[in-house]
DNA sequence: ATTAGCACTCCGCCGCCTAGAGTGCTAAAA
DNA sequence: TTTTAGCACTCTAGGCGGCGGAGTGCTAAT
C-alpha cells in the first residue's frame, strides 16, 4: 500500500524522524517548525501532526510529549531513500584501512568483518555462513583416528573446510580411506554438496554394477558424513558487538527487553531464518521492528546484504541495531561491506 | 597469609555470605542471630560483626544496611570449601541426559559444552579451546584452490582441524602437493606442533642433503601455514549465555558496568590469560572479582577447570557470573564437566 | 561474657508541589 | 480558506519534606 502523503506531510514525517534518529528525543511542533525548513508557525505543523498521527505514523509517548515515529514511519523513511546512499569519506577511509590484502582463513575472515561492522557502525555486526547445500566441492579426504573412527574433511572451493567424525563398522586401513577420498573427489569436485547428495542418492539406490566395492563403500562413507548435514545445516551466524545494544538510551530503561534482545542474538537458528528472506533479493534488507518476525527484535532493526561468490548468494552481512539508527549510513556500510566480501572471497583485488 | 578467626567469627562470617548468595540481601545481626545456629542475641553477634568489619571481611553499603561480603570474605568462604562437594542429584541428572553419546564434531561439543554450563549454572558458559602448540598432528595436506593458492589442512590426533591459505610463489600440481603432505605426515605425525615447529626449524637450517628437494619445499611450505601460527596462536574462547549477566540484580542497577561486562567477555585476547592461569593447575581455579585481573570482571568471579587428554592439560571450562553465586555448586558442576569433557576427548565412555 | 534497652542514622517511599514542554481548540488575521 | 496567535489544559520530571523500617553502636544491667 503505498501512503499518499501531501508534500508538507512528507516534510514534516521526514523531519520527525530525522530528529528522532538524530536526538533520541521526541519531536514537537516547534522543534519541527524550526528545523523542516518549511515557514511555517508551530500551529500549523500541529495540524499536520495530527494528520500523521491519525494515519499511524507518530505517536506521543505521552500525552503532552513530542512526536516519536512508528515502525510505519520508519519504513516510509527507508522507502525513500530510493538509492543506496554514498559511504560517508570517513568511513570509506575506516573501512578501506580494515580489508586485509589477503585471506588466509575463511571463517576468521567472517567473524574480522562482523566486527568490523559492529565497530563501525556502533550496533551489533551480523555475519551469515554459507549452508552447506550451497557449498562447493573441492577435495575430500578421510582421516583414521582411532581403529574405527575417522573424521571425513571435506575442503570446499572457497577454502572452507567441514568436518565430521564417523563410527565404522570396520576397521579400514588410512591407504584405503585414501583411496575412496580419492575416488570421491575425482568424481564429485566441482558440484554443489546438494547436487552431490542427489547423485549419492540415486547411485546409492541404483547399486550401479559399473562401479566398483570400493567406490559404493566410499559413497555410503560420504553419505554417513555429511549426507544429512547437508539438508539439515543452516549455516551459522557470528554476531559481534551485541555489546553496543547497551548504548540505546531508549533500551536502557528496561532491563527485561534487553535480555529478551541478548537472548535473541543467542538463538542462532531464528536469526538463520531472516538470512533466506535476504539471500532471494539482491537488494539490501532493511527489517524494521516487527518485520524480522523474530520474538525479541521488535524493538531492533536489521540491514543485511547478501554476499555472493560468482553469481550465486552464499550467505549476507548486516548489523542489528535500535530502530532509531542511521539508516542511511549504515545501509551504505553494510552494502559495500557485502561487495567488498564477495571480491574477496572470489579473490579479486579490492 | 592465614587469617585467624576463632569459631565464632567464623561461623558469623559463613552464615553472612551464605545469606548473602542466597538472598542478594545484606544480613543485619538480627538474621545471622536466627540463621547462625549459635543461640547468641543479635547484640553479641554484633560485636563479632565489628570484628570482622575491621579485618575487611564485610562491609555495609550504606550506614544503616546490614552487612555484605567482602572480596576477601569470598575467598575465605571458598578456601573453606576442601574439597569440590558432591553434584545435586539434580544437576547430575540433568548433565548426564545432555552428554553426546558421540562425538561427531570437537568443535560443536565445545560450544555445546559451553551452553550446557551456561543453562546449568544460569551464568555464562566458557570454553578455551587448546592452542595450537598443543596440539598433536595426525595428518597434514594441502589443496590447490586456485593457480598458486593452496589450503593447508592440518589434522590433530584429537580430531580437530586446522587451515590456512598460503600463497604460493610457483603454480604447483594437486599431485605434488599431496605428495608433499603424505611427506609431512609420515615425518610428524604423533608429535606436538611446537615439537614440530622446532624440527622444521632445525632441519631447515641445516638443509641436510639427506632429505630432497621435495621434502624441503613441503617443510617451507608447511611452515609458511603453520609455521609462526604454533607460536602465536592462544586459542579460541567460546562465551555462550552471556545474557545470564542481566539477571543479576546487583548489576542491573549500573549499565555502565553491565557494558563493561559484556566488553570484556567479547576481548577474548584477555580471557585467554586466565587459561594460562588455570592449566598449570590441577585443581579447580576459583578468580574472585579483582583476582581476574581483567578489567570489566572486578565485579564477577570465574570458576573454570582444565580438561585434559591422556596427562596433559588441553584447555579449560569454567563460568562468569556474580561474585554473589553459589560458589559450591558451581564448582561441582565445572570440575564434573571437565572431567566428562576429559573422557569424551579420549573417547572413553561415560 | 552476654544481653536488653535505647538513641541514633540512614535509606526508600509516599505524597506534594512546581516548572517546563507540548498539545488541541478557538478565534482572529491574511 | 488557510494560517496564526493565544490560551487553557495535561502530563512528566524533579525537588522537597516527612515518615516507617531496618540496623547499628553504646551503655548499663545480668
Amino acid at each position: 500500500m503505498a501512503l499518499a502523503l501531501s508534500e508538507r506531510q512528507r516534510t514534516v514525517l521526514i523531519t520527525i524522524v530525522q530528529h528522532y534518529i538524530l536526538t533520541g528525543d521526541p519531536a514537537g511542533s516547534r522543534t519541527v517548525a524550526r528545523k523542516s525548513g518549511l515557514n511555517l508557525s508551530p500551529a500549523t505543523i500541529r495540524n499536520a501532526m495530527a494528520d500523521l498521527e491519525e494515519m499511524g505514523l507518530i505517536t506521543q509517548p505521552h500525552a503532552s510529549a513530542g512526536r516519536v515515529p512508528t515502525d510505519l514511519a520508519y519504513r516510509y523513511y527507508v522507502d525513500s531513500l530510493t538509492s543506496i546512499p554514498r559511504l560517508q569519506t570517513n568511513d570509506l577511509e575506516a573501512l578501506t584501512q580494515s580489508v586485509p590484502s589477503e585471506v588466509e582463513r575463511i571463517e576468521s575472515l567472517l567473524e574480522h568483518t562482523s566486527l568490523l561492522l559492529s565497530q563501525l557502525s556502533q550496533h551489533a555486526g551480523l555475519v551469515f555462513t554459507p549452508r552447506l547445500s550451497t557449498i562447493v566441492l573441492k577435495q575430500v579426504t578421510f582421516t583414521r583416528l582411532k581403529s574405527t573412527q575417522v573424521l571425513a574433511v571435506l575442503v570446499s572451493e572457497a577454502g572452507t573446510t567441514h568436518t565430521k567424525a564417523v563410527k565404522l563398522d570396520e576397521d579400514l586401513s588410512q591407504d584405503t580411506l585414501t583411496e575412496m577420498g580419492n575416488f570421491l573427489t575425482s568424481e564429485f569436485e566441482g558440484l554443489s554438496l546438494s547436487e552431490i547428495r542427489s547423485k549419492v542418492l540415486e547411485q546409492m539406490a541404483e547399486e550401479k554394477a559399473e562401479y566398483d566395492a570400493l567406490f559404493q563403500r566410499a559413497m555410503a562413507l560420504y553419505d554417513q558424513a555429511f549426507g544429512q548435514e547437508v539438508d539439515e545445516s543452516t549455516g551459522e551466524v557470528i554476531v559481534e558487538g551485541a555489546s553496543n545494544i547497551l548504548n540505546s538510551p531508549e533500551l536502557q530503561r528496561d532491563i527485561e527487553k534487553m535480555r529478551t534482545i541478548f537472548e535473541a542474538f543467542e538463538d542462532k537458528s531464528r536469526l538463520v531464518r531472516l538470512l533466506d528472506r535476504c539471500l532471494s533479493s539482491e537488494d539490501i534488507c532493511v527489517f524494521i521492528g516487527e518485520e524480522s518476525e523474530i520474538k525479541g527484535l521488535d524493538d531492533l532493526s536489521v540491514v543485511s546484504q547478501s554476499y555472493r561468490v560468482g553469481d550465486r548468494p552464499m550467505g549476507a552481512v548486516g548489523i542489528m541495531g535500535p530502530k532509531r539508527m542511521e539508516y542511511a549510513r549504515v545501509m551504505a556500510l553494510v552494502d559495500y561491506t557485502a561487495n567488498t566480501l564477495s571480491r574477496l572471497l572470489a579473490g579479486e583485488p579490492v
